[in-house]
DNA sequence: ATGACGATTATGTATATACATATTGAAACG
DNA sequence: CGTTTCAATATGTATATACATAATCGTCAT
C-alpha cells in the first residue's frame, strides 16, 4: 500500500478540493481548535483569491460533514467532536471469504415457502399476513463454516424470489440487483451458540458466537430479515471513523 | 413522537432541496430502477425553471452521495446498490445506561502509568517508548456491572492524564473535550469470557461477550486503545443505514 | 473496413452579481 | 435604566455567464 506521495506541482485538484482539505487539516490537526473562528468567508476569498461562491461551496460542505459550524453574522466556527459514529462496511461474504484467500462456497440447508406466521410478521415488520420465504443455509471458508445465515423474505415484496431454489448461491446477492436502493437496520450481539447452531457450525453448544441481524427495506416495504451467525474466532467487524471528507 | 405533517404550503425549502429530494424520492422508490438515465441537467433546469448552477449543485451532491452516477457527454446514471455500509452510533456508556432507565455509576477497578511494552505498543501503533496509563473499570447498570472496561492511554499524546485519578468518571468522557478531532478504529467481535472478565462482569467464565475495541488517532498520534466487554445479554449495537441524505 | 480527427454535447468549475435572512451591536427612545 | 429600533454584517440561495474537459458520434481519408 503505497500512497502517492504529494507531488509538488500537483495542481490537478480544483480550488474549491484545495480550500476544503485545507481547512480540514487545520481543524483536525488542533491548530484550528473546537470553538475557534476560522476566517470569514471574504477573507478566505482574499486568501485563496477567488470568488465568494467558491469558498461558500467549501465551507457549506465542511459544514454539512459537521466539522464546523456556521452562524449568520458571527461566522464559522470549528464544531467540538460529538457522538462517535463510526461507519461500518457490511461485505457480502464470499467478499469477505476471498479476502481471506479461502476459497468460498454456500450450502442451502433449508427451504421453506409458508404463509407467515406471527414470528415470521414480528422479525420483518410486517402488519399484514402473506407469504413468506425461509432459508437457513452455510457459508464456507474452505472446508470450514464460515457463517450460518437465517433468512426471511418478504415474498409480497419480491415475488419472484419464490422461483428461485438458493441452492448454490446465497440470498444476499440474490437480492443485490433486484431490488432497488433500500434502507437496513443492523443489530450486532453476541449469543452462545444453541445445539442448532453448534451443529450446523461445527463447534461447541455453547460457544460464543457473533450475531449481525438486518432488516432491509425498500420503498418503505419489508423485503427481508437475515441473522448471520459466526464462530467467534472467525470474525471480527471492522468500522471506521474518519470525521467525513464532506 | 409526532412528526410535522407535511404542510401542503410548506414553501420554506429551497429550490435546491426539493430537487434533491424530489429526485432521491424518485431513486429510492425505484421509479428510476439502477442504470436509468435522469434527466440531463437542462431538462432540469427546465422542469424546475431554475439555472443549471441548481440542477447542477443537486445532482453534485446525490452523486457524492454515491446516489448517481455522472458520466460527461452521456448524463447522469441510477448507481446500483453497493456495498452496504451502515452507520454505527456509538454513544458514550453512560447514556445507553441511562436510555434504559437505569442509575449509572462508574468504579474504577485499577490504575496503573508506566513505561510501555510491546504489548502497549502494539495495541496503541506506537513505534516508540513512552509512558502509558492503563485503566481498567467497571460500568455499572443500576447495581449490575454492564460493561468492563480495560483502557491504555499514551501519555505523550495526552500528558494531563496522568494527573487524573479517574476513580469516578471514566477516561472516555475525559478525554472528549480534551482531544480535538479525531479518528478511530473499531474492532467489534465475540468472546468467551475468562476468570478475569467473568469475576468482573459477575458472569460464568466462558459465558459469551460482546466485545468493541477502539483505537483513537489525533493528528495522526495514537491516543488511546479501549475494549468495551459486554456480557452478551446486556447489550446489542444498532446500525443503520439510509441512503445517504447527500 | 479502419482509423484519425474534429464537432458536438453534458458535465465540471469558476466568476460576478443580486437579493434574502438571521443576528448582532449600537443608537434612539421612553 | 431598560427597551425598542435600525443599520451593519455574514451567511444562504439563486442567477447568468464563461470556459474547461471528457466522451461520443459522424465524417473523411487511407
Amino acid at each position: 500500500m503505497v500512497e502517492p506521495t504529494d507531488m509538488e506541482d500537483s495542481e490537478t485538484v480544483s480550488l474549491h478540493q484545495r480550500i476544503l482539505s485545507d481547512i480540514r487539516e487545520k481543524i483536525l490537526s488542533g491548530t484550528w481548535a473546537p470553538g475557534h473562528r476560522i476566517p470569514f468567508e471574504h477573507e478566505l476569498t482574499a486568501e485563496y483569491k477567488c470568488s465568494r461562491m467558491t469558498v461558500n461551496k467549501a465551507l457549506s460542505q465542511l459544514a454539512k460533514a459537521g466539522l464546523i459550524e456556521r452562524r449568520r453574522r458571527s461566522g464559522s466556527f470549528v464544531r467540538r467532536p460529538q457522538s462517535q459514529a463510526a461507519v461500518l462496511e457490511l461485505h457480502d461474504i464470499r467478499i469477505e471469504v476471498e479476502a481471506l484467500g479461502l476459497p468460498y462456497r454456500y450450502e442451502r440447508l433449508e427451504r421453506l415457502q409458508r404463509r407467515s406466521n406471527a414470528g415470521d410478521r414480528a422479525l420483518l415488520g410486517l402488519s399484514t399476513a402473506g407469504s413468506v420465504l425461509r432459508l437457513e443455509g452455510l457459508h464456507f471458508a474452505g472446508e470450514r463454516p464460515f457463517a450460518f445465515e437465517q433468512r426471511l423474505i418478504n415474498l409480497s415484496a419480491v415475488a419472484e424470489a419464490g422461483d428461485e431454489a438458493f441452492l448454490e448461491i446465497a440470498a444476499g446477492p440474490w437480492l443485490i440487483g433486484r431490488v432497488p436502493w433500500s434502507e437496513a437496520e443492523h443489530r450486532i450481539r453476541a449469543m452462545a451458540a444453541d445445539e442448532t447452531i453448534a451443529d450446523a457450525l461445527d463447534i461447541d453448544p455453547g460457544a460464543p458466537c457473533l450475531v449481525v441481524e438486518r432488516r432491509t427495506w425498500s420503498a418503505e416495504h419489508p423485503v427481508t430479515h437475515v441473522r448471520f451467525i459466526y464462530p467467534a474466532e472467525s470474525h471480527t467487524l471492522v468500522a471506521r471513523f474518519t470525521p467525513s471528507q464532506g
